[in-house]
DNA sequence: GCAAGGTC
C-alpha cells in the first residue's frame, strides 16, 4: 500500500483545500491521468486527495433503443437506462482503478447533498471494481473551512444508499420522461415534412417545459386583459411648510370632473390625517446563486447564464468563493472579520470598512442552507484595473457586486421616513405619499437601488391648506409586462423548478429551442413555444403546470427517507408518465398540425430575418469601407 | 437527436 486514505472530492478545489487543511505544509501536488491530485502526510500516514468533476456516470437508454425512427417513444417506459461514462470523465475512472490498487481504505468527500451521495456511489463502484477489498467511509462537511474539514475527518459516517438513490431515481425518470416526449413530439412533426432543420428537435422536459408554461401564461394573461379607463385628479396644494400634492381616483368620468369643479370652487382643504413613520430596510442577506442572477438581471445588465459564468470564472481564479449554493446564511466557521479587514482599502469603501470593524458588525441571515457550500462572498481585494484587466469589464460588475453585496450583509439598517397625508376637500379625500431618507445604512456600501429623497412637508391634522392647481388626467389600465428573468427565476425557486445551478439553463434550453426570446430583458414567447404550451395544456395539463417538478420531488424524498424503495417508486411515476404519454398519443395528430404552423412561423420567418440582417450587414461594410477608405486618403 | 443534475 502506498496511501493510508485515499480521499475522493467532488471538485479539484475541495481536494485541493482538504489537502492544506489536513497535510498543512507537506502538500505535494501531483497528476495522475492528467488529473490534480495531493499528497500530504496526515494520520501518521501517506495520503492522497484527489477531486472529480462532478458526477462521473449518466444514465442512457442501450443502444438499440436510441434510434429514434424505429423504435415505438412508447416503449422507453419499459426499458431500463444503464450506467455508462460521461464525456470526458474517462480519465477520472482510470485515475480512481489506479488508486483503487493503492490503498486500502478510500475517504469519500462529496458535497452533503444527494448528489454527493451518488457520485460518492459511482466512485465507489468503479473502484470497488478494481480492488474489491477497499473499505469506504464517508466525510460529511457542510462548509469547505479548516474547522468544518477537521471536524468531518474525526467523524466518518457510513455512506447512505437512499440519499444516492433518491438521485439516481431522479435520473431514470427525468431521462425517461424527456425521451419518450421530445421523441414522440419531434417523430409527429417529421412525419408531416415539418419545417424542422435538420438536427433541431422539439424537446419536453419536467423543468423547461413548465418554464415555458409560466412565459407563455403571462403572454395570454396580456392578451386577455381588459383595459379600463380610470380618471385622476391630482391637486397640488400650498401650506407655510411647502407644497405637495396630492391626489384622488376616479372609475367615472363624469364623477371625475364633478370633483375638478368642487376643488376649484372651494379653493382649500383641511388635513384630515398626517403620519410620519419610520422604517427600517434590512440590508440583503447572504448572497446564493439565483439572488446573484437575479440581481445580476436587475442591476448590472447581465443574462443569468452570463452571470453566472463570469462568477464560475472569478472563483476559478480565487476571486470569489464557490458560486452556485442555495446557502443565505454565513457558516459560523467563517471567519467574517478576516474577509471584511482585506477591503479597508478597497474601492472608496475603506473608511467604510474601518468603522464597521471598529464597531463591530453583526451579519444578516437567511432561511436557506444546502448544507454544502457557504453563500458566496469575496475571498479577495481585487481593484477595477485588476479584474478588467484580467476578465473584462463585466467582471468587474459581477465581482464588484459580490464585494458590495458581502459588505451590505454586515452593514446597519437604513433607516426611511414614510410620510403620508390626507386632505379633505368637502367630501372629497386626496392622498399623499412621500418619503424622506434618515439614514442611508448599508446603501453607502451597496449604490444599487438607493431610495431617493421625495418628502411631504410636516403638517398636523387640521391645518389648512390652499389649492394651487388641479389637474384631471385620463388613464388606462395597463396588462402585465411580458415575464422578465428575474420575476422567471423567483417563480421557478418557488415551484422548486430546477436548482440554484441549473436554473438559468432551463431558461437558456428554451431560447435555444426557439421557445421563446429575451427583448429588453423580457421573455417573449414564439409562436412554436405558445403552440408547444397550449397544446399540452389543452391535451394534457399536468405536462406543463409548475408544479409538477414540485410534486415529483416531495415523492423522491420518500426514497430518501427510505420509506419506499426505488424500483417501487420510479415504477410509480413512470406509470403516470405513461397514462399522460397515451392521452398525448391519442391527440397526436391534432397537437402535431399546430406545432407544424408555429414550427413554419418560427423558422421561415428566421430565413426571412436572416436574409434580412446579411442584407443589412452587407450594406453596412460597405459604407464602412467607404470610411476606411476616407481616412486613408 | 431526448432530461436534469453534477462540474469547467
Amino acid at each position: 500500500m502506498i496511501y493510508g486514505y485515499v480521499i475522493v472530492a467532488e471538485k479539484n478545489s475541495v481536494a485541493r483545500a482538504i489537502a492544506s487543511f489536513l497535510g498543512g505544509t507537506s502538500v505535494k501536488r501531483l497528476q495522475i491521468e492528467g488529473v490534480p491530485a495531493y499528497e500530504f502526510n496526515w494520520n501518521n500516514s501517506r495520503s492522497l486527495s484527489i477531486g472529480v468533476s462532478g458526477h462521473i456516470l449518466n444514465f442512457d437508454f442501450p443502444k438499440e433503443y436510441n434510434k429514434w425512427n424505429s423504435i415505438d417513444p412508447r416503449q422507453l417506459f419499459f426499458i431500463k437506462p444503464i450506467l455508462v461514462t460521461r464525456e470526458g470523465a474517462y480519465k477520472y475512472i482510470k485515475a480512481l482503478r489506479q488508486l483503487a490498487q493503492k490503498t486500502s481504505t478510500v475517504i469519500l468527500a462529496l458535497d452533503a447533498d444527494v448528489e454527493g451521495e451518488a457520485i460518492a456511489f459511482e466512485v465507489m463502484r468503479i473502484m470497488s471494481q478494481a480492488n474489491p477489498s477497499l473499505e469506504f467511509k464517508r466525510a460529511w462537511f457542510s462548509a469547505i473551512t479548516r474547522t468544518d474539514i477537521l471536524e468531518a475527518f474525526k467523524n466518518f459516517r457510513k455512506p447512505n444508499e437512499n440519499l444516492a438513490n433518491k438521485a439516481f431515481s431522479r435520473m431514470i425518470v427525468d431521462l425517461t420522461i424527456g425521451a419518450s416526449f421530445t421523441r414522440i413530439l419531434t417523430l409527429s412533426v417529421e412525419k408531416r415534412n415539418g419545417f424542422l432543420p435538420k438536427g433541431k428537435f422539439l424537446s419536453y422536459g419536467p423543468c423547461q417545459t413548465p418554464v415555458l408554461y409560466l412565459v407563455v401564461k403571462r403572454e395570454l394573461e396580456r392578451e386577455n386583459f381588459k383595459k379600463k379607463k380610470y380618471y385622476v385628479l391630482r391637486v397640488k396644494f400650498e401650506s407655510p411648510e411647502g407644497v405637495f400634492t396630492g391626489h384622488a381616483t376616479f372609475d367615472d368620468a363624469s364623477k371625475a370632473n364633478e370633483a375638478l369643479s368642487v376643488v376649484k370652487s372651494i379653493g382649500k382643504g383641511i388635513v384630515a390625517s398626517s403620519e410620519y413613520v419610520t422604517v427600517n430596510i434590512q440590508p440583503p442577506v447572504p448572497l446564493n446563486t439565483v439572488y446573484l442572477e437575479s440581481r445580476g438581471s436587475l442591476f448590472l445588465n447581465l443574462r443569468p447564464k452570463e452571470t453566472l459564468a463570469i462568477a464560475e470564472t472569478l472563483y476559478a481564479n480565487g476571486y470569489i468563493s464557490y458560486p452556485r449554493t442555495e446557502t443565505t446564511r454565513y457558516p459560523p466557521t467563517l471567519n467574517l472579520k478576516n474577509i471584511l479587514s482585506m477591503f479597508s482599502e478597497w474601492e472608496n469603501t475603506g473608511w467604510y470598512v474601518k468603522k464597521l470593524l471598529l464597531k463591530g458588525f453583526k451579519p444578516t441571515e437567511g432561511r436557506e442552507d444546502d448544507k454544502a457550500h457557504p453563500p458566496i462572498y469575496p475571498t479577495k481585494a481585487a481593484s477595477k484595473n485588476e479584474i478588467v484587466r484580467k476578465f473584462g469589464e463585466k467582471a468587474w460588475r459581477v465581482y464588484e457586486y459580490v464585494a458590495r453585496h458581502f459588505l451590505a450583509t454586515l452593514s446597519e439598517d437604513a433607516i426611511i421616513e414614510k410620510q403620508k397625508i390626507i386632505v379633505n376637500i368637502d367630501k372629497l379625500q386626496f392622498q399623499a405619499e412621500g418619503r424622506k431618507v434618515v439614514y442611508l445604512g448599508f446603501y453607502q456600501v451597496y449604490p444599487y437601488s438607493v431610495p431617493q429623497d421625495d418628502p411631504l412637508p410636516y403638517l398636523l391634522k387640521g391645518e389648512e391648506v390652499r389649492v394651487l392647481e388641479a389637474k384631471l388626467e385620463e388613464r388606462t389600465t395597463q396588462p402585465p409586462q411580458y415575464l422578465s428573468e428575474a420575476e422567471l427565476l423567483a417563480l421557478m425557486k418557488k415551484y422548486g423548478i430546477g436548482t440554484d445551478a441549473t436554473m438559468q439553463e432551463h431558461i437558456h434550453t428554451n431560447i435555444e429551442r426557439k421557445y421563446f426570446i429575451v427583448k429588453n430583458k423580457r421573455l417573449i414567447p414564439t409562436p412554436l413555444g405558445r403552440t408547444l404550451a397550449v397544446s399540452l395544456y389543452e391535451t394534457v395539463p399536468e405536462l406543463v403546470l409548475p408544479e409538477i417538478r414540485g410534486r415529483m420531488e416531495s415523492k423522491l424524498v420518500k426514497i430518501a427517507n427510505g420509506e419506499v424503495s426505488p424500483e417501487e417508486l420510479v415504477q410509480e411515476m413512470l406509470e403516470e408518465f405513461l397514462s399522460y404519454y397515451d392521452k398525448l398519443a391519442q391527440n397526436i395528430d391534432k397537437v402535431a398540425e399546430k406545432l407544424v404552423e408555429g414550427l413554419k412561423k418560427v423558422y421561415q420567418e428566421e430565413d426571412s430575418e436572416a436574409s434580412h440582417a446579411s442584407a443589412k450587414k452587407k450594406s453596412s461594410m460597405k459604407r464602412r469601407k467607404t470610411t476606411r477608405q476616407r481616412k486613408k486618403i
